[in-house]
DNA sequence: GTACAATACGAAGGATCCTTCGTGTTCACA
DNA sequence: TGTGAACACGAAGGATCCTTCGTATTGTAC
C-alpha cells in the first residue's frame, strides 16, 4: 500500500492567554461551519480565518498547516463518539445483545445527524488518515470492542474474539457511513440500525458457540 | 444533504481516426498509472498527458475536464466488476449460498488487488460521485442483487427482498473497501470474505423464513 | 496532388491556495 | 507606568493547477 507525503499535525504554539484560547475555539467552530456549508473543496485556511473573524496569520500561529485543522476536527469527533460508545457498551445492567443494539442505533443516528460534516471530513481524510495520531484512535476503538466481546462471546478464544471485534467494528463504521449518505428519516435509520444489529448478533452467536475452521 | 458544484463529464469529442483512438487509450492507461504511483493529490492533467506521451491540449480534446478522466476510470472499473459479479450470482448451477460466497471472495480479492488504485480513486471520488451517470451504475448494481434475492430468499416479500438486497450490497462494498485497506495476505482476505459471507447468509436466512416486524 | 477535416501541440492566461514575515497591538507583571 | 512577551494582523511570495487557443501537422477523400 503506497502512502503519500504527509506533514506534521502537531500544534505550533499553545495558547496561554484568554484571547488566544478564544481564538483557537473560534477557528475550530468556523472550520466546522466552512466544511459543512462550503464543502471540502472550498475548505481554505483563509476562508476559515475569515469565518472565524480572525486573520490567517493568527490561524497559523496555532495550526502548523491546513491538515492540522482537519485533524483537530476529526480527533474531537472521535473522542466524543468513542466515549459515548464505550459507555453504552460497558453498561453492565443490560445483556450484550441489548448493548450492541443500543450502540448501533446511537452510532447510526449520530452519523446521520452530522452527515454533511462527516462526509466533507471524510473527503478530506486522505490528507491525515495515515498520521500516527489517527492510528492511536483506531487502536483505542479496537480495545473497546475487544472488551465488549469478552462478555458477548465468552466461550470464544481470544483470537476469535479479536477477529470478531474487528468484524463488528468495521461493519458498524462502514455501514454507518453508507447509511448516513442515504438521506433517510429517523425511523428508517433505526430500522437499518436494527437490521445491522441483527446481522451482527447472528454472526457473534456463531463465534460464541461452535468451533470455526 | 448538500451537494457541491459539478461540471459535465461527457466526452468532448469522439475519436474517429486510429491515432486519436490510440491517444485516448494511452491517456486512460496513463491516468491509472499516475493515480497508482503518485496518488490522488498529484493527479494532474499535465502529468497524465506527459505520462501518456501526449500534450495537454490533445487530452482536452477528448476529455472536457479533469473529473471526466477520473469518472472514465471509475466507470470502466464498475463495468468490469459488475459484469463479473452478475455472472457469478446468476450461475444457476450452484445454490445461492455458494454463489454469494464465490462472489464475495471474488470481490474482496479484486478490491485488494487494486487497492492503491481504488483508494486513490475513492479519494478523488467526491468530484464525480454525485454525477447522474454514476447513479445509473448504482441502480444497475441494485438490480443485480434484487434478482439474486429472488432465488436466495424466495419466501420473502418484494419489499423485504429490496431491503435485503440493499443490505447485502452495502455490506459487501463497504467491507470490501475496508478489508482492502488492511494489507492482508490472500489467505487472510479469503478468511474475511468467508466471515462476511457467513454473516450475510445468516441475515438472509432470517429474511427468507420468519415474518419480520 | 490538393484541399479540407481531424488531430496534435504547448506556452501562457487566469485562478486559487498555502504559508511566511515584518509590523503593530495587547496583556501580564513588576 | 514601563517593559518584554504574547498575540494579532494581512499583504505578498511562491507554488500549483486547470484550461484555452492559435499554430502546426497528419490523415483522408477526391
Amino acid at each position: 500500500m503506497r502512502r503519500y507525503a504527509r506533514p506534521t499535525i502537531k500544534p505550533r504554539k499553545v495558547p496561554v492567554q484568554a484571547r488566544s484560547t478564544q481564538l483557537v475555539a473560534d477557528i475550530v467552530r468556523a472550520a466546522v461551519r466552512v466544511l459543512e456549508r462550503e464543502g471540502p473543496h472550498k475548505f481554505t485556511t483563509v476562508r476559515v480565518a475569515e469565518t472565524a473573524g480572525v486573520s490567517v496569520g493568527s490561524l497559523y500561529q496555532y495550526f502548523p498547516n491546513k491538515q492540522s485543522i482537519l485533524y483537530r476536527l476529526q480527533a474531537d469527533e472521535w473522542s466524543r463518539t468513542s466515549e459515548a460508545i464505550d459507555s453504552i457498551l460497558q453498561d453492565e445492567g443490560k445483556p450484550p445483545a441489548a448493548r450492541l443494539r443500543a450502540m448501533v442505533r446511537f452510532f447510526f443516528h449520530s452519523e446521520c445527524d452530522e452527515a454533511p460534516f462527516r462526509l466533507a471530513l471524510d473527503a478530506a481524510a486522505p490528507e491525515y488518515h495515515s498520521a500516527p495520531e489517527s492510528r492511536a484512535h483506531r487502536v483505542r476503538g479496537q480495545r473497546i470492542w475487544r472488551r465488549f466481546m469478552e462478555s458477548a462471546a465468552p466461550r470464544a478464544t481470544p483470537a476469535e474474539r479479536a477477529f470478531a471485534a474487528q468484524l463488528v467494528l468495521m461493519t458498524v463504521t462502514a455501514l454507518g457511513k453508507q447509511v448516513s449518505e442515504k438521506n433517510l428519516t429517523r425511523a428508517q435509520v433505526t430500522r437499518w440500525a436494527d437490521a445491522v444489529s441483527d446481522m451482527l448478533l447472528g454472526a457473534l452467536a456463531r463465534y460464541g458457540s461452535k468451533r470455526p475452521s
